[in-house]
Parts: C-alpha cells; structure tokens; sequence
DNA sequence: AATTGAGGTGAACAATTTGTAAAGAGTTGG
DNA sequence: CCAACTCTTTACAAATTGTTCACCTCAATT
C-alpha cells in the first residue's frame, strides 16, 4: 500500500515539482491549491502526511495545520520562506512536526519525510541499503567513504552517488538520461556527456581491482556496474 | 513500555509547549490544570514522574507536591518563575527533586527529567553515553567540560553540543543542515555556514592533540568525526 | 575497408564549496 | 548597566569539483 501525501500549495510551479518527485519515488500525492480545499481533500483521503504552505490567501498554512491537529494526528510538515517565521513557539503550537524553508531541494524534501513517518511510526519506510559490499570494494554512503582493495579513495560526491546508484542494482543498465535523472536530479539540464566523464574518472579508480566486477558500458544504450 | 509524565500548570501555553516536546521524546503525557486535577490524576494513572508547577490558584505546588510524597517515591520536578529563589528552601521541605526556573529551554527540561529518573531508578531510561572518551579527548556533557590531552579546555555551549552530536555517531556523515537540526534544533532558521564557523573553532582546540581521530570535512556533502 | 555514430580521454573553464577573518548581534554574569 | 563572552552573518580568497569541448578511438553496419 503506498504512502499517500497531501501538498497544499498555491505555487503551482512548486506543487506540481512536489508532486513529480514524490511520484517518482512511490508517493500518491494529491494537490491542494488553497487552504480550504486543502482541509476537505485532508477529509477526505485522511493521507499519512501533509505538505503544508505558510503562505496562503484566505486560509493560511498554520489554521490548517491547527485545524487538521483537531481531528488527527497526521504528521505535518510546514514549508516556510525564509524569515517568514518568527514566532517559532506558535509555530510548534500549532503541532507541525518539521519545517522545510524555501528554497528547497528535492533530496532534502524527502529525507525529511522519511524521517517524519519513521518518527510518526505507524507508517514504514523501507530504507535502502547505505553500505554495499563486493570483492575488495566498499561504498560506504553514511562516511561518504569509498573502499577500494583496502584503502580509502578520496571520491567527489558525484562519483560517489553515481556509483552508488550503479551499483544498487547490479548488472542493470542505465541509460545517460536515467543516471542523469536519478543521480544529478531530474530538473537538471545539461550534457548527457557529463556521465561519461564521471565514469571515466571511477574507472581510473577502480580498474584492474576485482575481476567479480566492473563498470561496463553496454553499446548504444549506456553503463551498468556488472558483477559476475 | 512508555515512561508517563504528569504535568500539573495552569498556564496552557506552557503545559502545551511541554507536553508537545515530551511526547516528540516519546513520553506518555498527562496535563492537569490545578492542584486538585493533579492530585486526582497522579493517583489515577500513577505517573512515573510529576512536573509542578509552583504557582497554582486553590491548591498550589507544594501542596501537591506534599500530597504526592505522602503516598509514593515518585520524583516530582517543580517548575519555579525566576525569583521565587526562596521557594528553593520550602521545596526541600516539601521533597521535591529537582528545580526548573521559568522561562526554561525544552533541552533543560529533557535533561533534567532524564536525570531525575536515573536518580530515582526504577524506571530505566535508556540513553546515549553522555560522556564520551576518544584518546586525549573526552566530552564530558554532564560535566559540560572538554578535556584534550588532559587538560581541561573552555568551551562554549554550541561547540560542545556539536562535537558531541558528531563524536556520538564517529565516521558518519551529517549534513550542515543536518547538523543545524540536530544541535540547533529543528525550528533555528538561519545560515548554514554558522556550522563552518563552530566547527573551525573546534579545530583549532582539537587539531594536532592525536592522530586516532580528526574532525574532517567531506567536500560536498559536510563533517563528521573520524575515527581510526 | 570505409563509413557513421557512439564512447574514451585530456584539458580548459566554470561553478560550487570551504576556510577564515572580522564585524556585528545577542547573551550572560557581575 | 557594563564587560566579557558567545553566536551569527558576511565577505573574500583558496581549494575542489563539475561541465563542456575538441579530438581521438572503437564498434557496428554496409
């Protein structure tokens, strides 16, 4: 069963980028544009958390959260502009469970989600692996360390993230604009050809180590990280 | 099993904050809103702690706290409002435990209940080491004190919070934002090089004292407190 | 074998991140 | 209320990483 949010927001241009991502990442997300639609949606399809603009005409983004604490205990979080708060007790009186501030970024959005419904409890999260082993290769991604026969290897983040991503699904292929999508986030817009450099510079790190595995390319289609 | 919290205080903003915050730690709270409610409550669902407020219409804190004392062990906090220094003495009369002056911060209260309960045993709270040893370093936070090589080094608040959060998990990552969550708590909006700025300021305490452990930067992503 | 398009590579350049000093704001204790 | 201390912000230089581009190599196809 997924996880359903609730995003009201009046910014269209936001919501609809809230939307995409959570989407993407198994989320039913529904949208509200106004505080008052946003309280009879929450009625309605009582989701297992809200993302709730401060700033809203008519209805504003705290009465809704005081107005959803009313009935439930739904997880709550609040997406501030910067400064627009100041009254961080009122704020916390009116029970939302975390803050995001504008402008934020995707990755961020998420973790702070996870960590609210992990908080909230009732509802789980399956959490991916953050370490992965294979023969003389660690990819350690809470010390951001990458093990390589032993030895550490200073590894940008970037690099790092790509080959994570490579490597938790071994022997599957990924095109460039899937990596680019996954890896650098879907609203970046630059040359597929990037990828390539990146994979090139993991290579001088860690070819000639293993023969168990490899970051190959496959032909017209892109790279996977093959493990044999 | 939850560890229950009676709070008996008139005063709803306060009893609210309170309760908002010891339920976030996992507490099971109770709010009663005078002495005679408190009384009834406390024999009702015999709480494993009382916070009392001192100043009450009708029955007040001592009062209450007296009645407690008189029918069970169970660690009573008083809540005073600055000034009331005299009520120190009556308080020790009366068998209260410990003190909170108002206004408080929510860590004060957090670590002053976590204290009262390992005092008063019984319930068993479970806890991260509060002092933690590391060659030539040892962050003390019951003492507040930080020892490197030995010697005893002045250190403000806000350093040694962050080191203490980072030395807690030793090798793993955290964010600057994380950082600010975490120490700052997660309603400070501000700039995330502050985090910078505190964290140079450790090292010039903390460099060149041992080589079994650093507090290194990891380009793009953060800190954290490696470990050897 | 030639052709064509995809991938490899090195280097330059751009963008981002961090270290640091210093100033100003905020707090605390006497 | 003042003095001392702490925290936060800001600015700029330095360090590091990310991106693009040109040119070369290689694979697949005819």
């Amino acid at each position: 069963m997924a996880v359903s949010v609730l995003i009201v927001e009046d910014d269209h241009n936001i919501s609809e980028l809230l939307q995409m991502y959570l989407e993407k990442e198994g989320y039913a997300v529904t949208v509200a544009v106004d505080g008052g639609q946003g309280l009879a949606k929450f009625r309605a399809i009582k989701p297992d958390l809200v993302l709730l603009d401060v700033m809203m005409p008519v209805m504003d983004g705290w009465s809704v959260c005081k107005a959803i604490r009313a009935e439930a205990q739904t997880p709550v979080i609040m997406l501030t502009a910067k400064g627009e708060t100041d009254d961080k007790v009122a704020g916390l009186k009116t029970g939302a469970d975390d803050y995001i501030t504008k402008p934020f970024e995707m990755k961020e959005v998420l973790a702070r989600i996870e960590a609210v419904l992990r908080r909230a409890s009732g509802v789980s999260v399956e959490k991916k692996a953050r370490r992965l082993l294979f023969d003389k290769l660690i990819i350690d991604m809470d010390a951001f360390e990458l093990t390589v026969d032993g030895r550490k290897v200073d590894t940008p983040p970037k690099e790092m993230e790509l080959l994570y991503y490579l490597a938790s699904s071994p022997n599957r292929v990924y095109t460039r604009n899937q990596l680019l999508d996954e890896v650098w986030g879907f609203d970046y817009f630059g040359d597929s050809r990037t990828v390539d450099v990146h994979v090139k510079r993991l290579r001088e790190k860690l070819e000639g180590v293993s023969d168990k595995w490899s970051l190959k390319t496959v032909w017209g289609v892109g790279y996977k990280f093959e493990v044999l």
